[in-house]
DNA sequence: GGGGGTTCCTGTACGC
DNA sequence: TGCGTACAGGAACCCC
């Protein structure tokens, strides 16, 4: 599942073949991967075709190509299942392909950016770019918090956000309005991490676990991204369809009835947000 | 505005 | 073999 890691790995794989690239045509087959983009396929294309993206910026798991008219981009949310792939411009369609956008790049010639997904919950959209404090971001992108790999995160904020709130710590950080980036997945490790149970309301933790938790959080995404991010299955992959590795080091998510890497304890899942948490109750105690 | 539940979606795994 | 069902979860949306 897309998180903060997985995003940056496709982020910089698209950065080198789409900077600097003009689009030469936007072929959508499947309308449902504009949910974003109200004002329907015709605009989207339209809005397009011709223009040069300049850059590949990111904020928690959105992500963004700024183009050359100096204040619109197009941003990706890849949701539960998208993936944005580098293909040669002649290459067969992918089995989900919603979107495919021709490139011309000045040194690396045609190329074609697939957005495939499988539970269409992803989508792109071309939005307007509006200032917040020194950089560009879409407005679709204004209520989403700084991530914590964001060197403009404010440590502090977080910290008072986490005391106004009395929901369940895990509930908290997958709020992407408090903390972006963070999904179940690294939710639960980093819990596991700073020896927290995830039901903890967020008001009761000390100030020194917040910033324990904070920093876990950082070393767990930092170690995700050098390994190419969480691939379980041909969900999440980079611009190149090839699998990450950090499914190999997690310690607590999806391990339930295994033993916890640190006591020994056997990893407890429990239903949690439509969705389950994984945790140790030796390690972690509910307080 | 905080809190917590629901909804969207499709492929896979599993039980009967 | 075939059918039905549970499950995976990001984020918008809703009501309290």
């Amino acid at each position: 599942m897309p998180e903060l890691p997985e995003v940056e790995v496709v982020r910089a794989g698209l950065a080198p073949a789409t900077s600097g690239s003009v689009i030469t045509a936007v072929s959508v087959f499947d309308d449902r991967a504009l949910t974003r983009h109200a004002a329907g396929v015709a605009d989207f294309v339209a809005r397009l075709e011709g223009r040069v993206f300049v850059d590949a910026m990111r904020r928690g798991k959105f992500l963004w190509l700024p183009l050359d008219d100096g204040d619109s981009a197009l941003i990706a949310h890849l949701g539960m299942s998208g993936q944005m792939l580098l293909r040669r411009p002649d290459a067969e369609a992918e089995r989900h392909e919603r979107i495919r956008l021709h490139i011309e790049h000045p040194q690396h010639g045609e190329l074609a950016v697939v957005f495939a997904d499988q539970r269409t919950f992803g989508s792109l959209a071309v939005d307007r770019l509006v200032a917040d404090g020194p950089s560009w971001i879409p407005t679709q992108v204004v209520h989403i918090a700084r991530d914590p790999m964001d060197p403009f995160f404010d440590d502090a904020a977080f910290a008072q956000a986490l005391r106004r709130r009395g929901s369940a710590v895990k509930r908290v950080l997958l709020d992407q309005q408090v903390i972006s980036g963070v999904g179940n997945i690294y939710a639960d490790e980093s819990l596991w991490a700073a020896r927290i149970h995830p039901e903890t309301p967020a008001s009761a933790l000390s100030p020194r676990a917040v910033m324990r938790l904070l920093a876990e959080i950082r070393s767990v995404l930092a170690k995700a991204l050098a390994e190419g991010g969480t691939s379980f299955d041909a969900q999440y992959v980079n611009v190149n369809g090839q699998a990450g590795y950090f499914a190999h080091s997690l310690n607590a998510y999806g391990r339930g009835g295994q033993p916890c890497p640190r006591c020994g304890t056997l990893i407890r899942r429990e239903a949690f947000m439509n969705r389950s948490s994984h945790y140790c109750p030796q390690c972690q105690r509910r307080r």
